[in-house]
DNA sequence: TTTTATGTACCAAACGATTGGTAGATTATT
DNA sequence: AATAATCTACCAATCGTTTGGTACATAAAA
């Protein structure tokens, strides 16, 4: 057996970082070949075709998010406003540095009426995102208001993150980030007064 | 034949509309002529290109919403706050109904590292929002909080959308224009009172 | 230990279909 | 007859995918 020049978890990075730049569309089967330093035809080595290969870089990065963000919210030994803190820095730095976090959202624009199975995917990370600050919320407010909140924080986020990428002014999402912190510590104070 | 069988406003209107659904890699020569009633070579009659034929289309909308929409808020015949509601109530319409809306982001999005035309004319229209809004804050907020709250505001409705379409939530928008209203009612009222 | 067999990894080339775009003939209107 | 709009036919290039064949590392057989 030949030793393969890439392990899965390369591949699919170096075909995110494609995908990435040129869209979904706009990203070649050549194109992803030449970034795995492949020619075009060994690529069906190892996927089965270019949109399932985009299936696998969207749930994989999905479930990062879940596994390795997402769970912070959960962590006990941490304060509810300190994971927050901690989610809100981890955005930032996926946001802004790793620039992997809006990905979802363009793919999801992108082929929402052409490829429905990317849209499944897309959809869940949105509905765990929005359950995991659901979740934090659930500390200084009701059950209702929680949700609610939620929901915005995320349509928040993500506004400033594409505003951000759109009119090329960086600060964007700290600036929300910070003010969707003290928000929260407001929450925590009023809670205690009642 | 003499006389063409389109207008340049049905033939931009009826390229829009595939364009939305399809985005711009997706989009094909041929889906455009069939939406207009032509074969392919035809097209080529009323337009040079198609990258030129998009970009009419967007600076085409980006025109309507400054001069159809934003000039609300200009308007002296109203209050601020009912200026802002004429805006919000537009907005509605556009972004839930047209589907029209997100089409900016989208195709700016879609397009960020391969058409660079493209993005000039979609960052205008932000800036031409935000410095609308930021019109408007400045009945109630001195020069910089009206700036900062402009741009969040802007960056809210945007994500709100997103998540609407993302999500299939049509309440999105309506309820992040209740309450950017009633914030500006207080607004409002904090000004009186100082 | 050497040989043989097997399966993987990859390349080079080509597949049919489609891409954006062009040229010239045809049609309809004045 | 002149003009403008449309169609038909075609181009070269590229698309995603499949092919036939080769290099090579391992496993089994001698």
């Amino acid at each position: 057996m030949a030793k393969p020049k890439l392990d899965r978890k390369t591949l699919l990075r170096n075909s995110l970082s494609v995908f990435k730049t040129m869209g979904y569309n706009g990203t070649s089967m050549n194109d992803l070949a030449k970034a795995n330093g492949l020619l075009k035809g060994s690529m069906y080595h190892y996927i089965e075709s270019k949109e399932s290969l985009m299936l696998e870089v969207l749930t994989a990065l999905k479930d990062h998010y879940v596994s390795r963000v997402f769970n912070k919210a959960f962590d006990e030994t941490l304060q509810p406003y300190q994971r927050l803190k901690e989610l809100a820095l981890r955005a930032e730095e996926i946001f802004v540095f790793e620039e992997g976090g809006d990905f979802l959202v363009n793919i999801g624009l992108e082929t929402k009426n052409s490829v429905p199975a990317f849209t499944q995917v897309i959809k869940s990370f949105f509905q765990e995102w929005i359950n995991t600050m659901k979740y934090l919320y659930s500390f200084v407010l009701d059950e209702a208001d929680a949700k609610e909140k939620a929901e915005f924080m995320v349509a928040e986020i993500e506004g400033s993150v594409l505003m951000m990428k759109l009119l090329d002014d960086v600060n964007y999402l700290h600036r929300t980030n910070e003010r969707l912190l003290k928000e929260y510590k407001e929450l925590e104070r009023q809670k205690v007064y009642k």
